[in-house]
DNA sequence: CATGAATGAGGGTTCATTCAT
DNA sequence: CATGAATGAACCCTCATTCAT
């Protein structure tokens, strides 16, 4: 426990860097030790390099909110209910510059960290495919409860979805809009938009 | 406009660099001089520092590509076309690592590149209003033509046409989807989708 | 006594470890503490720095095979058979990359290990002493059996022993000459030699 | 040339640290660079580490003095001659701490110096070769000459002349000795020795 | 102007040593 | 006492930038 305390300390470290800012490819060794209130060496003793421990603090923080989010999908709820939730949940855990952007960014391919670490990149991909998982499942009980058109391909119905979820994320880094739109009437209007596709 | 030839030819040499693959992190001065053919040093003769260099190679490349969607918007068709002429555009000017998925993180605010540079990179909101102008106009059009409802605020319009782009860009990063639906039936659904938002 | 095992445990495996080839100058005190079957901090109760405990150990290492040789020699024969007894003993004692090798090279001078352990350096004359008393003792012993010339002077006549003993660790080390001649004529060679030049 | 100019500048500067006493395995960078005058960095335009650095500095010593000897030996003399060349030769370039002991202690194996470089280690026994056929040479020469014994194995005669000019090297670090016995004496005796051995 | 050789600041990593348990 | 987790000094190497030619 001992061990994972230490890790732990390292990752949050890290989130707590990229959130207040400080670009993930800037981070230096010393920036994460010192936040996390350790000595620089004493990272080596947990992680081999320091890609190791920004790529597992990303994985790390992004499998905490994907977990969050699966508890609270599988709460109870109608398919109106579960968007909500997605937005809130992305209000709270996926905003701004947090791993769940850097997850977006390492699914458009731009995030290269290190040439010697693209086999860890394709485990990234279970990360991928959790979250695919959890959109699948969405879909599938949105078709079930009957407000999600069956005839639609699945992968269709998701690539809906994610469009929406996206404006989202975006909207939070549109000054302009933000500034005219307030969420509420945004999610409306995201929520609007995915029964006029899907339903 | 011997100045100019050289600054393109560095810019030019960014660009290939970046559609190769290279991530724009790990980009030497030395890489791009080779690239473009000329000595390092000269580099500094037109450029302060590197990250000056990459900047505006970026702002150089988008400018160009938005120049030139522009230039095929202006000629008179209708929203449908219109539609399609930007999924064309994406399909050859968008596509992979190119500079636009660059603006994108740009957008989604984790390219910091260099805690230095901030200030530069307010001035690519300038790029943001020109692509932001673009959309506007076409929703304008879309609403003059008679096909966008003209009562839904033109913010909400262009995010939901703009929601519909980002899943053109994210489909090329699909191997999955990109496998199972061809690029013409996604560009149909993406169409339909825009239309049932917004008509 | 439980000090001394301790200490002699972490001497076994400093030897232990060179007799494994691996080099010297790349020993580390976990490496160490790790063979020697005791904790890293241990090794610091005992010595007060990595240096001690290896210089420590090849003097420990080198006395005890000192000690040994003496004894051989101590039973009473002629120099015929003290010479292929020192053989003998070379043979299974200062072969490879024993501390004999690490003496040998400390008196070519090049093992410096440190700059601020000279002095510690010079004790080791002390075995360099030992050693040169038993070739001293070596030599009266053959002049009085009547077998070396008494003419000669005795430092020469050591120079001359320990040429040929030298050849024999050297025999050890090519390769070449150790497949084409068996190491019981290189013997009688070396063996033939020294009466030559002391006979 | 001027690129050799610098890597020259540093093989010069390494053998010039090394003749000053300082051990091989504590060699900084920033050692060799302030010697030879130059930037750190500059090292790394002309090698591709610290170890290149080193190790090709030592081949160029040993190359240097191998080929002095060669000249040397190449003008027309006997067999006492040529080895009293030797004997000069081995008091000017091959004293002390020199490029010589150190390929000395190469053959007795403990110059490991890292694992990664094992295989230009291997190259190196092209030296061992090239300093095995002198030594041949010199044999054959002295057989041809009627001063050495035809009936001994070449490679036993070689080890015998060896044994001896090992001893001369050892005469050196013997301060004891050194002191009551002449260089010239000293020659003699090892000289007579060699005769003694193989006349 | 154009160059690329030279530079050195900067950062990742190792490992001897310490010290709280 | 014994331990090994924690430490940070030290060092190799990279690469953006400069400047003499």
């Amino acid at each position: 426990m001992e061990v994972a305390d230490k890790k732990v300390a390292l990752f949050e470290a890290v989130i707590a860097l990229i959130e207040d800012g400080v670009d993930i490819n800037s981070l230096k060794v010393s920036d994460i030790t010192n936040r996390a209130g350790i000595g620089k060496g004493t990272a080596y003793e947990y992680f081999r390099s320091k890609e190791e421990i920004i790529i597992q603090a990303l994985f790390y923080d992004v499998g905490r909110r994907i977990e969050k989010i699966r508890r609270l999908l599988r709460q109870n709820m109608n398919t109106r209910d579960r968007i909500f939730t997605i937005f809130q949940w992305m209000e709270t855990d996926a905003r701004q510059k947090s791993s769940f952007t850097q997850l977006f960014q390492m699914a458009t391919g731009s995030f290269e960290f290190s040439n010697s670490l693209k086999e860890k990149m394709d485990s990234q991909e279970g990360y991928c495919r959790e979250i695919n998982e959890i959109l699948m499942a969405f879909v599938e009980a949105g078709v079930k409860e009957g407000v999600f058109r069956p005839e639609l391909a699945p992968a269709l119905q998701r690539t809906a979805l994610v469009s929406q979820f996206m404006s989202f994320v975006l909207y939070f880094h549109q000054e302009e809009i933000s500034e005219s739109v307030s969420v509420e009437q945004m999610k409306e209007f995201l929520y609007g938009n995915i029964m006029k596709m899907l339903g």
